[in-house]
DNA sequence: GTCAATTACGTTCTCCGTAAGGATG
DNA sequence: CATCCTTACGGAGAACGTAATTGAC
């Protein structure tokens, strides 16, 4: 059962023309190698699909059977291959990402609205999502790729350093640190803290940054930039959240002031499973954010 | 477009086993071998369809969506071919006959059921047609071949005469004929004849014997062989009739006595359609037929 | 080092075109 | 004899196998 698709091509042709002549010419090959393609075709399926002289041409009872299967055969190759060129070329496609809040918030959605424009077909799909859980996301296909600011997981998974953002602190506009321009981490020394949630990567990080240094914990471990700057606002103690958070904390009452110190800084990874290919769409979407990831050094 | 059944087949394998030399085993092919044909596979579909390594090897997301496509065209492709050896095999099939109403009264059921018991599966069909009908379903290809008792089609169809049947007078009892063992059409002179319908090849026929005969006409034209009896029975006339449809014309008080003539006898041909090839069904068929109608001439 | 996929290369065979053959009207 | 399908035959290219290579664990 070994049938290419130029033999079901030239059974239509000849179906269709009644002329070896003429199917031939259709099929692009000579008279002489068209009756032949026929002859192979029905050694293959073993049966005469054309009763023909050198005048009349036309199917045998078998060759109306076959017609149908032909038919059928010809549609699917041909829609299997449309379906594979339109997502080749992004006509058609789903890319489905997954990433912290913070860049959930703004950089994301512009970086995928252009997108949208520029491949209307296209289906996206945007999960913002805590650090461990992208990770988990990612490795396990439920989305084509992820952002994260965590880089322990380098041959895990394939990956690249889109950005660096900056550290803010978090404060009330009356807080005795709140009018400096910038300051360096051991300044928050004595500084009661309110927390992310330990399964974010900004818990993490801070942990590691502020271990060395006295810092009080208010208890609280929220999800939420949100709900972390009303607790700040309401005096429960000052917070610590990168960049592309801070336009989440915006409170009135409350100052953000940059923290400058080498260790401070939290890196943007783009990641994917290793050694799996993105779908086209994907891999445009992937190719967009590399490209415009310099907007993020602002 | 060219994408043979072994492509597909290879695919299929690769996917399901994951493992080069598994699939190309199953494909009967060497590594090396399927490791090309699946480059040719993606080279003409246009895309990636396996991520792999030495490791691992699994499907991209081109390669999930061109699997739906191949295993649809695999079924068609498998199930089209099944089905035409089916037919080949007669497993399956129909098988359409026009015939005579006198033949059509027993000699065909007989065999009908005869290859019915051989072939369970077939599908059978008989049309009881007056000669004009019968030509025109064949030539129209309505049904597979008929029987018919005209040779002035030679040309026109492909044919072979199966058998000669008789003539029989048939008159009442206490007609002045009715106690001959045999006669002459000549014997006939002065009679009042009840006649077939001139669509039939009785009619025909009977017009060019008895051209030359004074014989009056009834006004009766009939089509089927017991209303003939029965005029006959009640006086109307006398008839003449072929052989095969003389249990037709059973009714008390009649008799049939056989004409004895070079001319009264009655070809009975199978024919079809010329230059076009009956189905393996049909052709069982004709053959059954053909081998069979010595049971006509006892 | 071992195992699995790929590449290199020579061979085989499929497939096509030119040209001759045969049937039909 | 003109037209159209088929057969014959030779060449180009595809497809396969053996063997060497690359890459991952």
């Amino acid at each position: 059962m070994n049938i290419s698709g130029r033999l079901i091509d030239a059974f239509l042709a000849l179906e269709e023309t009644r002329r070896f002549a003429i199917a031939a010419e259709r099929c692009h090959v000579s008279p002489s190698a068209f009756s032949q393609m026929i002859t192979r075709l029905e050694e293959k399926v073993g049966a005469r699909l054309f009763d023909r002289d050198t005048r009349n041409v036309s199917l045998t009872a078998e060759g109306e059977i076959f017609s149908k299967g032909a038919h059928r055969i010809a549609n699917e190759i041909t829609n299997s291959i449309a379906e594979l060129r339109d997502r080749a070329s992004c006509a058609v496609g789903r890319v489905s990402i997954a990433a912290p809040p913070s860049l959930s918030a703004s950089w994301l959605p512009k970086q995928m609205a252009e997108f949208k424009r520029e491949h209307p077909g296209i289906n996206l799909q945007l999960h913002d999502v805590v650090s461990d859980r992208c990770i988990e996301m990612v490795a396990n296909g439920e989305v084509d790729f992820g952002l994260n600011a965590r880089s322990s997981h380098a041959k895990e998974f394939d990956s690249v350093l889109l950005a660096q953002e900056g550290m803010f602190l978090i404060c009330r506009a009356n807080h005795y640190l709140a009018k400096r321009k910038s300051l360096k981490l051991k300044d928050l020394s004595g500084c009661v803290m309110v927390n992310t949630v330990r399964s974010g990567s900004v818990w993490q990080q801070l942990q590691e940054l502020l271990k060395s240094i006295d810092i009080k914990d208010s208890g609280f471990e929220v999800s939420q930039f949100g709900t972390l700057a009303g607790l700040v606002a309401n005096d429960f103690g000052i917070s610590v959240v990168p960049q592309f958070a801070i336009q989440l904390c915006k409170l009135p009452g409350l100052a953000a002031i940059p923290i400058e110190d080498q260790k401070a800084v939290r890196p943007i990874y783009m990641l994917k499973r290793k050694g799996r290919s993105l779908s086209p769409a994907a891999q445009a979407m992937w190719s967009k954010l590399v490209k415009n990831a310099s907007d993020l050094t602002i």
